[in-house]
DNA sequence: CGGCATCCGTGACGATACTG
DNA sequence: CAGTATCGTCACGGATGCCG
């Protein structure tokens, strides 16, 4: 808990004294995705400085959120807890609703394929209907793959043969991300690809209108 | 947004750009029930400082979330526009998370009936099953009116006779938003009452296990 | 070189006082 | 009642240094 609690006995103040301060979210939504080293975090969070990524893992490990775990001898790695991963769908949440926001682009920005792997998740989700199954996600040098389930998605690794392969850009996925474009559209306009013999991947890649 | 953005092409930090700053997301947990005027504000949002509940306001106001109207000669009140209300969902979503971290009660906690009125929502949301129609909700000293439809929750005023008035503490509400109780099981213990007579009410008030 | 800790300048925040 | 003004404090961002 930040030392600055609101005090409140109140479920969303409780929710804020653990990941209300600056960056926290975000760096759950970088292990959302899998185990990622300090540097990478710290690279694919531009504009944190290295003391307060520093701290925020800190208070997050003492949180339950996250675990320091040794993959190698010199090599340690942090990664969600079970709890720290039932903030997904909190995530899946404030990006529904800010990607309403995206529009703007500023040539400033920073930009990280995989920031869209959660919006896309939505996405991949709503149009599967009742398929299930692995998607292997290509966005342009960025690459991941999620389990499509009956109750929601999760991120895995990528050890198994994808049930579908998923190719996509950036600007295509913002664009399923704001809902403008529906993935069945962008598939038939050949801004999405996707490949497989599945149901799942046939799912994915037929013009249907699921919604 | 804030002046210091995260400047990320982002969904998430693009939400988090324009509600991620400290008190932000409790000033629409207080408008969530309606309209507020600044003194109320302030008073159930123990722990803000005057200038900063001001600048959060006008900040809001400026993003689009936030609408200041009328409501006679020298009264202003704040409420929610259609955007802004876009965010309770969201709130539900960081209540269910964060209402594990209920139990540790600190004396020192401030506490407001209403602070429960969006996980208690989706409490009734579930035990209503395909019930619908409006409830009047007593907490305590606290009361509110919400509408249970099909697709979700909303807050109402209380202009209408409500299908149903539930009736509980605080310790309950606590408990229902933890899921330690079930609404069944809080009516079969006396710990919740319900009034009525329309399929609502029966809904609510019966033992039947809905999940 | 990865993984932080330290130092310092700036801005956000909290408490109180004050004003139309 | 509804804020604004002032000021001290703390969190944050940037740069640098240390240490395995």
């Amino acid at each position: 808990m930040s030392r600055r609690s609101y005090a409140h006995y109140c479920p969303v103040a409780r929710t804020l004294d653990v990941i209300g301060e600056r960056w926290a979210l975000l760096i759950v939504r970088e292990l959302a995705l899998g185990p990622r080293r300090y540097t990478d975090l710290h690279a694919d969070l531009p504009g944190i400085s290295t003391d307060v990524l520093a701290a925020r893992l800190k208070d997050m490990e003492a949180n339950g959120l996250v675990t320091r775990r040794r993959l190698s001898v010199p090599v340690w790695v942090y990664e969600l807890t079970p709890r720290g991963h039932e903030l997904v769908p909190v995530l899946a949440g404030l990006a529904s609703w800010g990607s309403a926001l995206l529009s703007e682009a500023d040539p400033t920005d920073a930009l990280r394929g995989h920031w869209f792997a959660i919006p896309l998740a939505t996405a991949l989700r709503q149009a599967a209907g009742s398929a299930t199954g692995t998607v292997r996600v290509l966005l342009d040098e960025h690459d991941w793959s999620l389990r499509i389930g009956p109750g929601g998605v999760t991120f895995t690794g990528e050890d198994t043969e994808p049930d579908a392969t998923v190719r996509l850009d950036t600007a295509t996925a913002a664009a399923l991300a704001r809902g403008d474009t529906r993935l069945s559209d962008a598939v038939a306009h050949g801004e999405v690809t996707v490949k497989g013999d599945t149901a799942l991947s046939c799912a994915l890649g037929t013009t249907n209108s699921v919604r």
